[in-house]
DNA sequence: GTCTATACTAGGATAGAC
DNA sequence: GTCTATCCTAGTATAGAC
């Protein structure tokens, strides 16, 4: 319900602009037109400002990861279907490689900021909750590691990549590369 | 020569600043400090301002690639030596996936502005490149242009990977399987 | 919880002396 | 080519009424 939590509503749209442009590139002005609210509406959500709307959105996006692609990574079932229901998850996402991710975008937009910092932690989580799927797949650590951060990596690039061609195909190629990569033999290839 | 090309010097500067804080995460204080000069000694060597400072660190940037990544690329010789070339001047490039790409710091935080779409420029002659590169080798036009995406795509995202994980290995792996992706056999995997 | 009005700062840019 | 001084806008944040 919208009305009942307004402030997830608000949140969802500090994700858009935060993704897009990152933090910097965000001014009060641009949320307020965004949300069609007035500066003190905003400050009476968010009472410090705009670093505390870019922890909102960290914090969002962390409990949608846990909740969609974390969990999920590390549950019951063959290695194989929770791969591929990441890789599901993580397409729509990104809509299909269209919109940046929106820890690289705070990540590389607030370098040394405890924004940063918590952007960083995230996706370090992402890339363990990935080697330890693997690992319980038999992978040994060192190798677990190794293609969790090849096959985050292989999707973080492609956003990058897509960004500057407009070419989205690119995208759906890295998703098949990042399965390749996560679900290769425990050979290293 | 620094004293004869100051502006030169001023743009390596300038190229650190922007590919660590991105467009709207430097402010002219920041560059007159990692400078030493004033504001308006500055505004005499880019009379238009920041903008200007950006398109100067792009065409810094292009000249460079074109010398060391695109030219040799498409020159005489094996196309693993070539492969090997460049692979080996994106690690010095990088830092070993110590600093970030100027190019995807400013993609993304300058969204949409004349700024973002000459790094995307770039950054597509640099896939375009890679490519030709693969054709000439005797690689399909599409399958030359998907596993130029997939390649650039791998380094790109390790240079994020690496910022958040501060795993400096992902960066080599990265460049390991670029290259694998880049020299394997005309079939696909 | 939202609005109008306002304070304050930082950032971008310019003028003119040297 | 560099400096000091200054202007102006945009941006962040707050106060207080409704």
């Amino acid at each position: 319900m919208t009305n009942a939590e307004p402030r997830i509503a608000l949140i969802e749209r500090l994700f858009e602009l935060f993704r897009v442009k990152g933090y910097h590139g965000v001014s009060i002005a641009d949320v307020s037109e965004a949300t069609g609210l007035g500066r003190s509406s905003l400050y009476h959500y968010f009472p410090r400002g705009k670093e505390e709307m870019a922890e909102a959105v960290i914090a969002y996006a962390r409990a949608a990861l846990t909740r969609a692609v974390f969990t999920p990574l590390v549950s019951e079932g063959p290695l194989e279907a929770r791969i591929d229901g990441m890789l599901s998850l993580v397409s729509q996402l990104y809509a299909g490689g269209e919109t940046p991710c929106v820890l690289a975008s705070l990540l590389s937009s607030e370098a040394g900021s405890p924004i940063a910092e918590a952007a960083a932690r995230l996706l370090c989580e992402w890339t363990a909750a990935l080697a330890k799927a693997l690992r319980s797949a038999g992978v040994a650590e060192a190798e677990a590691l190794r293609r969790a951060s090849l096959a985050l990596g292989q999707i973080q690039g492609a956003l990058v990549l897509v960004r500057a061609t407009k070419r989205r195909e690119a995208f759906l190629d890295a998703l098949g590369e990042a399965r390749a990569i996560l679900i290769a033999g425990a050979h290293a290839r």
